[in-house]
DNA sequence: AATGAATGAGGATTCATTCAT
DNA sequence: AATGAATGAATCCTCATTCAT
């Protein structure tokens, strides 16, 4: 009763409805057309609301992508945990098959995230900003997730090899947009993850060559 | 020699020339904002050309941008060849050496056609297919690659690991783009040849596992 | 009443209003240049709106341009109607001094479904759908005229001489637009209906020939 | 020999031919989408020759469709005469079917005239002009028909009746091309010189009224 | 007798955004 | 909390025409 605000009977205009329906058109919109392809008017279209409708929820159009991948990004972040028991080598491989896993089921911040990446436009969106700052979020929770398996890498390695991972995984990503349903991006992150491990052990053992 | 031509290094309408720096122009314009922000009216003012002149050359902006990306494409690919000579480790490094320094020399090509893989519009662009197909020349010169190196791979493990070297090079190339000149890129391609070569060997004794 | 709306007579935008300037300068310029000829920025220029503004009212200029006929049509069929009272000679020349009489007042619509009607493109104009369209209720209630008159005409003669009727209509409107202001349009209705008249009755009694 | 001018055996760039393609081209075009509808464009890509040869040939586009009406109209002037023999009945009843004949087969002058009659624009092309001349050229053949079939007709009903039979056959024209295919266009002009051969005589015998 | 290349003006339409209600 | 209407700037692209060769 307390727990899950219950909504009003009286449903007058819901403010929270209409800007979740606003974000549902702008990601499957940004999706198909990127940033410069998300027109007002098209995310009007879609969710049924009148583009000044869209202005009333977000500041402009840089805010709404922004928002896009700020809610992405949360979605697919609680999607995966750091697996506990077992050794690191299957700790490793229980993290690759659940972060490609997440990627499947909502990989909207991460291409739309990815377009804006390769832009280098004289004066930069927002957007892009805020999808460089979450990766930063989730390329700290690799690290993190490194050191925590207790090999003892030096910070050096962790750096080299956490920049390597989160490349992989997004070139992987990549690969099964270009390559369409035929790439089995749940295997390649399997592979990766087994790489990933036998370079870090191998990194530990041999000091860095 | 002196009767015609008296202008010093022809002054006539030259086709070839004017596509020529349309092309410049316009790789410098989609490689800052990508597809839907290349603008005919900025390739215009970058070439000094008139935007109705550019529609001469071209038929319509898919086209030059899919133009663009073959250039771009030709002179990545001459840019590198299999080395050869020593063995298949230090052959396989030397390879993955060139291919980074190509990539840096020469990246818009890649920039480009990995913005148009991460977009899937309704209607596709002509560009777009245009990367797809140049990228599967450049991902059967790979797989042609693990094979000449004569480990022996069985054709699902050069499958397997082409697909895993294409991702990991794309990514690794946008994380160049994301984390500005503080990457490496040599160093962490060099890191992925061994990956790589590791892999086909490891790959090879187990079958598979 | 006076709290509000201080200015004199709404100031507020008004959408009907606009929609009809837009419509009054379209008909405008469409009679003078036809369909190619009738460009949005003439028709802006004419109705002060912008041409954005246009593109609120209107889906496109295709679209416009049906209006256009639509309500020019409306506004002609109101013009006319069938006059009753004394026998079918007088009665049918009535009705032709009737109908040249509201061609010579509001003969947009003709004008412009003419010209679409002598189009014949790949990919047909709404437009001129709708004309035709249109045409055909002003077909019928010219075979339901030749009907009511109580000739006791078969409906092959009804068919044929209904034909006649309107292409002959529509000649003379054509003549009157040819030859200037010294064709006398009500005069050659006049001789017309007489002609459709001797014909019916004739067709009757001969059946035919 | 003399009267048919051989043509030399190497067609080194044959003028003749070069231009006959692009009226073809022209008159095509011109049918489809009217005179603003008629790009040069176009009837380049039509005619295969570049742009810049049609103003080789001729001096702009108004020059192009006058040209093409003037080529059309004496197609269609040639194509019937006034028929000898029988009486005045029948030779205007041949007459009609000869002219409705000619213009099932050759219907460009008057397709492309009409719509140029149509328009309105603040200033004329010369098109329009070359149109309504050739227009008065076949008005006076009419009127002198009329004339030469004997029934006495003061002159002031034979202009009448001229302009009345010209309208007529433009409007039947006009419907037949509204109609599609399922208007007996022969008939129509059949019953049209019925129609008009009765109100010569009446108006013979009645003096007008 | 022709044509490859160019060009400024203008074509329809969409853009992101604002504002009064 | 929303929206109908408006708008100036920009979009891609086509226009008729020219000119050097």
């Amino acid at each position: 009763m307390a727990l899950e605000r219950q909504t009003p009977r009286k449903r007058r205009a819901d403010g929270e409805e209409s800007r979740r329906r606003i974000l549902d058109a702008a990601v499957a919109v940004a999706t198909e057309r990127g940033y410069e392809g998300t027109s007002i008017a098209l995310v009007s279209g879609k969710c049924g609301l009148p583009a000044s409708s869209i202005y009333w929820h977000f500041a402009d159009k840089d805010d709404l992508i922004a928002a896009v991948i700020e809610r992405s990004f949360d979605t697919w972040l609680c999607a995966w945990t750091v697996p506990d028991g077992d050794g690191p080598r299957e700790r490793i491989m229980a993290l690759g098959t659940q972060v490609a896993a997440a990627l499947v089921d909502s990989p909207d911040f991460l291409r739309l995230g990815l377009m804006l990446t390769l832009e280098h436009r004289p004066v930069e969106a927002r957007a892009r900003e805020t999808f460089l700052h979450v990766r930063q979020q989730a390329k700290r929770r690799i690290a993190a997730t490194l050191r925590e398996f207790g090999l003892g890498l030096p910070e050096e390695s962790v750096a080299l090899l956490t920049t390597y991972a989160m490349a992989t995984a997004e070139g992987l990503f990549i690969a099964a947009e270009a390559g369409g349903d035929n790439v089995d991006l749940v295997a390649l992150f399997e592979l990766h993850a087994r790489q990933l491990y036998d370079a870090a052990v191998r990194s530990n053992t041999s000091e860095g060559q």
